[in-house]
DNA sequence: GCGTTACGGAACGTACCGTAACGTTATTGA
DNA sequence: TCAATAACGTTACGGTACGTTCCGTAACGC
């Protein structure tokens, strides 16, 4: 896994920031419709051949953009005790989770990123799934440890949860243009915590 | 509501139906980043101006050839009958909203309506929620007779159930190129049935 | 030095945008 | 019958962004 050192003229690091901070920037102001290329490498600083070099596409680009802030900050967020109970490792994700999309800067990069994926079926896989594998296997991990202890019936339907979770957040951020109330993420936790409780334990 | 008759030749609906066809025909094989006006009006048979005289934008036409063909035929697809339960007719719903996503045509409009909310967050509202309210509120619907026969619990967040239910087929539209597994969408059903029922009910 | 690659800048042809100007056609109303 | 009006198809327009290709220069390894 060694850097392999190419001959000529190394890329310069602090284009690939200036560029991903540029592209942030017009995401958060005129979405990802607003976006062009141009715009972006004049905002950065840079030449369009510089930009096309390290990005083919405004799809690519926006990815990158997005992996790099938002996605990143998430899947650990809270550090659950390693003592945590499967419901509470679930509900400390799920409620820092939504409270990071009620942050405009971050809801931004969402919708950009649905937008990327949405506008090209073909590029759907590639993009969006690759780019919140991380979210979605951590959320899926804290239900599996809540198997594991007996906690939730061992026959649920994890990735339908976390599908429900997640897609939840998404929809909302779609539809509706006051934040997303924390109250009914909230009760979409409890709701779907009573059906995934194993039968015979207490809430 | 009388038509009111203009003087001058009227326009023809037939440019209609066929600028609508072409832009579905467009968004099942393209997406909606292939979707030029131009292609449109082309592919129609139809002049550019002809085109722009219906419909101001891209997202605007996109939204009408959805809404004409998708949606309208979701609502009350299976007509439940009077004397079905809450749950009987919220399952009913469900089932029938998640097979007719199954459909690659169904699929390619609602990705499509999806880009054209998410890539201008200020046409969101306008877009996405004005032509999936009929949906939603049928949906919503359901489970507030499931509330007022006793069946449901009566403090149950109905709309964060919607949210859950529509936004977990989105996001696995999203997500997965497979189409979105029925058996997900019933795990899932059952799982939030299981939550919403009012205490001291068998399910 | 020499080869290779990165860089900014400029220019390229193409595609699509949204609008305007035609002449033609269809309908209303005097 | 005949003007007035508006929808048509066609063509053309200036503008923007596309993605690529050069240029000359700069930065590295050999």
């Amino acid at each position: 896994m060694d850097e392999v050192r190419r001959p000529g003229r190394p890329r310069d690091a602090a284009r690939d920031d200036a560029l991903l901070d540029a592209a942030r920037q017009v995401l958060l102001r005129d979405g990802y419709a607003g976006l062009s290329m141009e715009k972006v490498a004049t905002l950065a600083g840079v030449g369009k051949p510089t930009l096309y070099r390290r990005w083919p596409s405004r799809a690519a680009l926006v990815a990158d953009a997005v992996l790099h802030s938002f996605l990143a900050s998430v899947p650990g967020s809270p550090a659950p005790g390693p003592h945590a109970t499967g419901s509470q490792r679930l509900a400390d994700w799920f409620r820092a989770y939504a409270a990071s999309v009620g942050d405009p800067h971050h809801a931004a990069m969402v919708l950009a990123l649905t937008a990327a994926a949405a506008e090209s079926p073909h590029a759907a896989e590639s993009l969006y799934r690759q780019h919140t594998r991380g979210q979605y296997e951590s959320l899926v991990g804290h239900l599996r440890a809540g198997v594991a202890s007996g906690e939730f019936r061992a026959d649920a339907d994890l990735e339908a949860v976390a599908d429900a979770l997640i897609g939840s957040v998404l929809y909302q951020l779609l539809t509706r243009t006051e934040q997303a109330a924390p109250a009914r993420a909230e009760h979409l936790l409890q709701l779907l915590l009573a059906g995934l409780r194993a039968p015979g334990r207490p809430g």
